[in-house]
DNA sequence: ATAGCCTTGATC
DNA sequence: GATCAAGGCTAT
């Protein structure tokens, strides 16, 4: 290893700083943090490396597996194959790897990154614009939540404060776009072709990377369905052979839970950021409870909006990572750049975005209402099932204790 | 073989 | 001179 002269010093200095700007991004190809543009696109050193070995020294890999293998920070060593397949499928390109291995200079691509950095930036910009708009139109947010220890059960049904009506607004059903900042919501921008953009869906429109790895680990939902009817049906069964009456309102709603929250854990487990979360306890609170009757109404109410919207499946999968990891800054500016993204690409309206954004800011209020609800139900003992969701129930009610105690 | 750090050199 | 994306080097 060569010695830090004072020349490679201030290099690393103004790599720090490079750092931190590209820091945020997340590698294309494994979710690493990236280093900068290598062959193309924004990547991380390893995966830099990687590449450029393989193409330099034209190393053929074959896949032990089905050519389908996990490509993440872990396990990116396990299968060259299938990860060289998807630095060519996120568009490294092989011809930026230079044959006469010449070192220095600038390659075909600068204006090319040129480019993209200045997108990164429109992007960026409007990420904002669009957060600010969202604040303005919605109550203050809650207060951080103590530092727990623990894992948090509450599958990233984060506990926010009960919703106070705005003062100055409808109430939230009716909170829809002639009530949002005009400058924003009316402000439709042209949707340019993303350097970055290389994979197309069935449809033909280009999609994030980090979109793509959502939909690749998204479930099915009709597997999610029949898995739910199938469970009703077993109730229903019991009951009948049991001779006992049938089974009541909450108790089959409590299964659905169960069986919902099941899925909803297998699909947290193996998704996208589930090694980037942070183990936290939820804020645990107790405070007056909702009906299950306005519960009902207010996700019609959202149902109804997210109909309206026409909300697809690339949209729904970022809604999902948004509100279910309940992610932090890192992660959620990262979901909601590519949501972004994809919904200038799509419907080149910038208010689609803040409308998006404002259905998941409802959700989580409702989810953390939902849980509430649940809780009460589970201290008065109306919540009988023996299962995920009760487990889930029982283990907040031991940190309301143990936090009351403390 | 991998991945982090270093050197190089065209371009700004 | 600063930047930064190439290739190179080397500890693991």
């Amino acid at each position: 290893m060569k010695g830090c002269q004072s020349d490679s010093c201030s290099q690393r200095a103004s790599r720090m700083s490079e750092c931190l700007d590209v820091g945020l991004e997340l590698c294309p190809v494994c979710g690493d943090k990236v280093s900068g543009y290598h062959y193309g696109l924004l990547t991380c050193e390893s995966c830099k490396g990687f590449f450029k070995r393989t193409v330099q020294n034209n190393k053929k890999y074959t896949c032990v597996e089905h050519q389908a293998c996990t490509v993440d920070k872990t396990q990116r060593k396990r299968c060259p194959f299938c990860r060289f397949q998807k630095c060519l499928h996120v568009g490294m390109k092989l011809e930026a790897v230079r044959a006469d291995r010449m070192r220095g200079g600038r390659n075909m691509f600068g204006p090319m990154y040129k480019r993209d950095r200045a997108l990164k930036e429109q992007r960026k910009a409007l990420l904002q614009a669009a957060r600010s708009s969202l604040k303005s139109s919605l109550p203050p947010p809650p207060p951080p939540p103590p530092p727990h220890r623990g894992f948090s059960l509450s599958c990233g049904l984060q506990a926010d404060p009960l919703p106070q009506p705005h003062p100055l607004l409808p109430p939230s059903s009716s909170r829809l776009p002639q009530h949002q900042s005009p400058s924003v919501l009316d402000w439709s921008v042209k949707a340019e072709p993303r350097s970055s953009f290389t994979s197309s869906d069935p449809g033909g429109l280009r999609l994030p990377p980090l979109m793509m790895e959502f939909l690749r680990c998204d479930p099915d939902e009709l597997q999610l369905q029949s898995r739910i009817t199938a469970r009703l049906q077993q109730e229903q069964q019991r009951h009948a052979s049991s001779s006992s009456s049938s089974s009541s309102s909450c108790s089959l709603l409590c299964i659905m839970a169960d069986q919902m929250l099941c899925s909803i854990v297998e699909w947290a487990r193996t998704s996208f950021f589930f090694k980037q979360l942070q183990v936290e306890l939820s804020d645990i609170t107790c405070r007056a409870g909702p009906t299950a009757l306005s519960l009902i109404q207010r996700g019609q109410q959202l149902v109804e909006k997210l109909l309206k919207l026409k909300a697809d499946r690339q949209e729904f999968a970022c809604i999902k990572f948004l509100i279910l990891f309940n992610p932090g800054k890192l992660v959620q500016e990262q979901v909601e750049g590519a949501l972004l993204e994809y919904t200038l690409s799509s419907s080149q309206v910038l208010g689609r975005f803040a409308l998006l954004l404002q259905c998941v800011s409802e959700l989580q209020s409702l989810s953390s209402l939902t849980e509430s609800y649940l809780h009460s139900r589970h201290l008065s003992a109306r919540v009988c099932c023996n299962n995920l969701l009760s487990e889930m129930l029982h283990a907040r009610q031991s940190w309301t204790g143990a936090l009351a105690c403390a």
